[in-house]
This record gives C-alpha cells, sequence and structure tokens, in this order.
RNA sequence: GGCCUCGUAGUUCAAUGGAUAGAACGGCCCUCUCCUAAAGGGCAAAUACAGGUUCGAUUCCUGUCGGGGCUACCA
C-alpha cells in the first residue's frame, strides 16, 4: 500500500508532465507533504512554483492548469491557492479506506524498504569500571530507537557495544587493585567500588608523581601480557557488564554484540603497518600518521586547520611515539571488521557532536584506503547544565544513569499512589517502572538530536504534558473502552471475518483518522533523516487527537452503526501507539 | 586566531525554503450524576542584530554580537 503523499504526487506528477511534457525532466518526482495548516487541506505541493521558472510558465497558471486535470481525483480535492501551491483536501471516503485496509494491516500502513541493507549500529559504549552517566543517555536511547526503526523498516540491524575495555585508565585502575580495593564493597557494588578506588589513585597521582610511574608500569605489564594483570583486568570487565546489563535490562535495550576495543588488539599493529606501506601513513615526530591527500578543499579537508591564516596539518595519528595505539586505531580495526565480517553495508556510530571531526578523519582514511560503505556519524549535541557548561552536579560529579532511571520511576510511583491508590502494589511498581523510565526515553527523544540540552532533573522527569504518560493514559483509556465493549460485530472485525463499513462525520473523528493515516508516512521519515524526534512529536499529536476525539465522541453509549467506526479508530488508535511506542523503547500499560 | 555549531514566548523545546511561527511547563478562566480529569476547552506571550538571495526566509548567503565544541601524540 503506497502511503497517501506517495500516491498524490504520483498522479500530481503525471500530471505535471501531461502538461508540461519535455519541459520536465525525465525523472522529477513533485514533492507532496503534509499541510500544516487544515485550512490549506490536508496535503500540499509547490510544485507548480518550483517548475515555474524553468518552464517559464507563470505559477499560478500552471498549478491552475494541473488542478484542472486532476479533478477526476477520487481521494482527494484539489484547489489552487495564493501564489501557486496545489491543496490536497482528502475525502472522507478516503480516509474510510484507509482505515479499513490499516486494520487488515499488521505494518499499519508503513512500507518496507525497497533496499534492505545491513547495518551496524554502534552506541552507547561506557567505559569500564566506570558506571554510565547522564552523558551516556543521549547516544544509548537514541541508538536503541535508530536500531529498531530501521529493523522495523526491513533493515538488517546488528547492534554493537563498543565498550570502552583497553584505555590508558587501567594502570590505575590495576595500581588501585592492588593497593586499595575494599574487596567486601568490591561484592557488594561492584562498579561503585571500582570508581572510588579510580578516582582515589588519580588523587593521589596528582599529588605523587612517582605514583604515575607505577601504574604506567602496571599498565605496561597488562599490555605485554602479564597473567595477574590480565586476570584483574578480566575481572574488571565481567563486574562491569554485569552491573551495565543490569541498567539496560531496565531499559530493555539489547545488544547483539559486545566487541569492545580490547577485541581489536591483535588487529592494530598489522594495520598500521599495512597504512605504512601503502604510502597513507608516515612517520612525523616519531609518531605514526595520516595526513591530508589533497583531495578536499583546505576548508573540507579534515586534516588541516587554518592558524594565523595559514592551513596547517592536523593529522590522524594512529600510534605514538612510544609505540602505543590510540583511538583512532582501534576505531579503523572496528570499522574493518565490521565490513570484513559482518559485511556490513553501512555504519551508524551514534557518539556525540564533539567528535566530528574525528569521524570525518576515520571515515576519510577509509576512503583513501578504497573502502566503501555508507559511514554516518549520528551526532548528538551536548548536555548542559544551567549554567550553559557542559553538565556537572556542584561538587564535580556527574550524575549517574542509575540514579536517573530510580529518580524517575520514584515519581512516578508517588503519582500512581496519588491517581491510583487501589491498584495492587504489584501493578503499580509496574506502571511506576514503565511511566518513569518512558519519561527518560520520551523526554530524550522528543528534542532534535542535535540540539543541546539542558540537563534539569524536573523536565527530564516531567510528568505532565508532552510526556509518556499522556500516551501512555490515551492507550489505557482505549483499553479501558474496548475492555467493557459487548457488540459482536467489533468482534467479528476484529478476527477479521467481517470488513467493517466506516462513516466518518464529526470533526474530530475525521482528524483522529488523517492523524492515523499518516503514521505511514512518518515512520520512514523517522529513519531517513535518523530523527527520532519526529516520530515522538507524531505520537503526541495522535494521543491529543484521540483525547480530543474521546471528549466528543461517545463510544459505548453511541448507537450501533456509529458505534463500529468510532471502534475501528479507537482499535487503531491502540495499534499505532503500540507499534510506535515500541518503535521508541518505551511501554504501554492497560491500566495505570 | 581559524573551522564547526547554536541563538525562537517568562522557562524548556518544535517547525524537508511555504501561507496567520507550533507545543509543553509556569500564569489566568471554564468543564467530572458521562467509556480512567495522568483528560478536555479557552486567554496572554517569541524568530539576537543588520544587510542580501527568493514569488515567499526561523530555515540559504554575508557581517556584527553572544553561548558551546574542535584545533598532532586522551577517549
Amino acid at each position: 500500500m503506497m502511503t497517501l503523499p506517495e500516491q498524490i504526487a504520483e498522479k500530481l506528477t503525471d500530471a505535471l508532465r501531461a502538461e508540461l511534457s519535455g519541459a520536465l525532466p525525465e525523472n522529477f518526482q513533485a514533492l507532496v507533504v503534509a499541510s500544516q495548516d487544515l485550512r490549506y487541506g490536508d496535503y500540499q505541493s509547490n510544485a507548480a512554483m518550483v517548475l515555474a521558472k524553468s518552464a517559464r510558465k507563470n505559477p499560478r497558471e500552471l498549478a491552475q492548469a494541473v488542478v484542472t486535470r486532476l479533478e477526476g481525483m477520487t481521494e482527494a480535492e484539489v484547489s489552487l491557492a495564493g501564489p501557486g501551491f496545489i491543496n490536497f483536501r482528502i475525502t472522507a471516503t478516503e480516509y474510510e479506506a484507509r482505515m479499513v485496509a490499516m486494520l487488515g494491516d499488521e505494518r499499519l500502513g508503513v512500507p518496507l524498504v525497497k533496499h534492505p541493507q545491513k547495518i551496524v549500529i554502534d552506541f552507547s559504549a561506557p567505559n569500564v569500571a566506570k558506571p554510565m552517566h547522564v552523558g551516556h543517555i543521549r547516544s544509548t536511547i537514541i541508538g536503541d530507537t535508530l536500531a529498531r526503526l530501521a529493523r522495523f523498516m526491513g533493515h538488517i540491524v546488528i547492534t554493537d557495544n563498543h565498550i570502552g575495555d583497553w584505555g590508558t585508565q587501567f594502570g590505575m585502575i590495576l595500581w588501585g587493585w592492588k593497593n586499595l580495593l575494599n574487596q567486601r564493597e568490591l561484592e557488594h557494588d561492584p562498579i561503585e567500588a571500582l570508581l572510588v578506588t579510580y578516582k582515589e589513585v588519580n588523587k593521589r597521582c596528582k599529588e605523587q608523581p612517582e605514583l604515575l610511574e607505577a601504574c604506567k608500569s602496571e599498565l605496561v605489564r597488562l599490555q605485554s601480557g602479564d597473567v595477574e594483570n590480565l586476570r584483574i583486568w578480566e575481572r574488571c570487565i565481567e563486574v562491569t557488564k554485569r552491573g551495565l546489563q543490569k541498567i539496560y535490562d531496565q531499559l530493555d535495550i539489547h545488544f547483539d554484540y559486545w566487541l569492545g576495543e580490547s577485541f581489536y588488539n591483535d588487529a592494530l599493529e598489522p594495520l598500521v603497518e599495512d597504512l605504512l606501506a601503502r604510502g597513507i601513513a608516515r612517520e612525523s615526530d616519531g609518531a605514526i600518521c595520516v595526513f591530508s591527500d589533497g583531495t578536499h578543499k583546505p576548508k573540507d579537508d579534515p586534516f588541516l586547520v587554518n592558524k594565523e591564516g595559514e592551513w596547517q596539518p592536523v593529522p590522524a595519528i594512529i600510534r605514538k611515539a612510544d609505540g602505543a595505539f590510540l583511538y583512532a586505531t582501534t576505531d579503523l580495526a572496528t570499522l574493518d571488521y565490521r565490513i570484513r565480517e559482518f559485511q556490513a553495508d553501512s555504519i551508524w556510530y551514534v557518539v556525540g557532536a564533539p567528535q566530528e571531526k574525528h569521524f570525518k578523519q576515520i571515515f576519510d582514511i577509509e576512503r583513501m584506503r578504497g573502502v566503501t560503505g555508507d559511514f554516518r556519524h549520528v551526532a548528538f549535541g551536548s548536555i548542559l547544565g544551567k549554567d550553559r557548561r557542559p553538565f556537572k552536579t556542584r561538587d564535580g560529579e556527574t550524575v549517574s544513569l542509575q540514579d536517573v532511571i530510580d529518580e524517575a520511576v520514584e515519581r512516578a510511583a508517588r503519582v500512581v499512589e496519588d491517581k491510583s491508590p487501589d491498584m495492587p502494589a504489584e501493578e503499580k511498581a509496574t506502571v511506576a517502572e514503565a511511566v518513569g523510565i518512558g519519561a527518560i526515553k520520551f523526554a530524550e527523544l522528543s528534542q532534535n538530536r542535535l540540539s543541546d540540552y539542558i540537563f534539569d532533573w524536573d523536565k527530564m522527569l516531567s510528568l505532565s504534558g508532552d510526556t509518556a504518560p499522556y500516551l501512555q493514559n490515551s492507550y489505557v483509556r482505549v483499553r479501558a473502552i474496548e475492555r467493557k465493549v459487548d457488540d459482536p460485530d467489533f468482534t467479528a472485525m476484529l478476527s477479521g471475518d467481517v470488513r467493517p463499513k466506516i462513516d466518518l462525520v464529526e470533526e474530530r473523528e475525521i482528524n483522529l483518522a488523517r492523524t492515523l493515516a499518516r503514521f505511514a508516512e512518518v515512520v520512514p521519515a523517522t529513519l531517513d533523516d535518523c530523527r527520532p524526534n519526529l516520530l515522538a512529536s507524531y505520537l503526541y499529536e495522535l494521543a491529543r487527537a484521540f483525547h480530543s476525539f474521546y471528549e466528543a465522541c461517545p463510544v459505548l453509549r453511541s448507537t450501533s452503526s456509529i458505534r463500529i467506526s468510532r471502534l475501528v479508530l479507537c482499535e487503531l488508535t491502540a495499534r499505532v501507539l503500540h507499534l510506535g511506542m515500541s518503535l521508541l523503547g518505551i511501554r504501554l500499560l492497560e491500566r495505570m
């Protein structure tokens, strides 16, 4: 099934082709979008204004001619407006047909992609021995949603948690483990114990330079395969993974792989040798570097920076003068592996915007090596404090992700207690969890991912207004109706035995149907731009349309012919909400 | 210094170059003998500044001011 705008665009393009014949480029596709203002109809196209200049026609006249050609169109009333807009007001009959079609379609009208791709999505990527903090929220939640969306659209998706399990921080952690670590604490809360230890060593190193040397030598021993240090290192990873898994389970986020930095250790040396042998990398000040190959204009070249009016090289360093490898080296090896072993067509990195240059360099080096694929840095803005500086609490600590989750669930629990005091305790807990975690996810996904974001407890954990519980509540309302309905026609319709006869009369019914039909076009658009906020704001709009319908259009108390139409709208609202929210990774509830 | 990015109601956020710039929170006013009021209906309130391109600019270009990021051996 084509989406409404696709269907209209096809007819419009035919009409334009008939009108302009040769003047129209061979592959021209008219663009049809939902109108922002309903007074101008449901969909509109500015194709006549776009084409008028090259066709040397008056835009209004061209639009009028097209409107005339489209007069017989069954799905919409077509009209000309303003400087040359072509407006389409979808008929109630068309919406009625769409609703029936959606009811019989598991995908609710959302088309599959024409060319499925194998996509590796790299997101979350916390460091070992450090708990996740608020800074990990964006990557984790956005990445998960993109994976869900891409899978639903028909792509083959591999999610990979590229944890930081091989950094220089292990020198300090190893020293701390051996000299400071409280074993009892380690049993109790391993990640916290490791963090405390790490911080203490870090502090002492600043005071005693000789300690820093001791840490470095621990790191060297680890890297050269010292058995004791390797065992400690493995235990660090193990306890960290266990701690992280708890949060991921709570958030309902799953990874196909956890291939951390250490996984690529053996690939680094050969990689550097290969780059050297092929002349892509060279030695400079003792380090092995990749410099610009001059393909780009200086301004677009990720290996150049302008200083004092001159373009200076900023190479990607892949081996330090002391022989150690870096972030860039590991990332190149990782990318190789994903192409070779996973046969990835596309790799998406859900990583903060400050690393833009890093990824440009990595992708450019792959280009120099002749490695092809659709590599994307899906960037997002920073989380800032109220002072618009990178977020920290007053004492300089970041807030742990677990604290945010716990606080959210607690706040939700208080509201549940207030609104549904008679609910069984176990259900109260379930509701609080779904509402609290849903609120965090929805708050994150509602924003444009590129905007910076001011961390605020009250905002992130808000439960009123444009938030998850508003949407969850609209679903609850539908389910409450459906539990009470006693209508054999509805039952037969749900089982697919009877095609419902639908009549859309009231303004709010039509508005709800219009919004429901748009789901089919919103989901692909959300993935195309990797912008979950498009789907989030659509779902909010749908919930509003439903609440508004709910107030004005009684379902159970209406006469049977009207009732069946309204029940269909309710059922479709439930299905779209359920599918849409599941794509965002947010649970819905039967009651709340 | 250069490059990137952002600047929208009191606050936090929206808006593939489209028509009268949308929401939410906060403020003010209404609506529960009626399917869950975690709701609905209404009021007041904004594009940093100056130019330019365009039939049409929050969006594109130039400059100014202001925030953030990046700018060779951290990740």
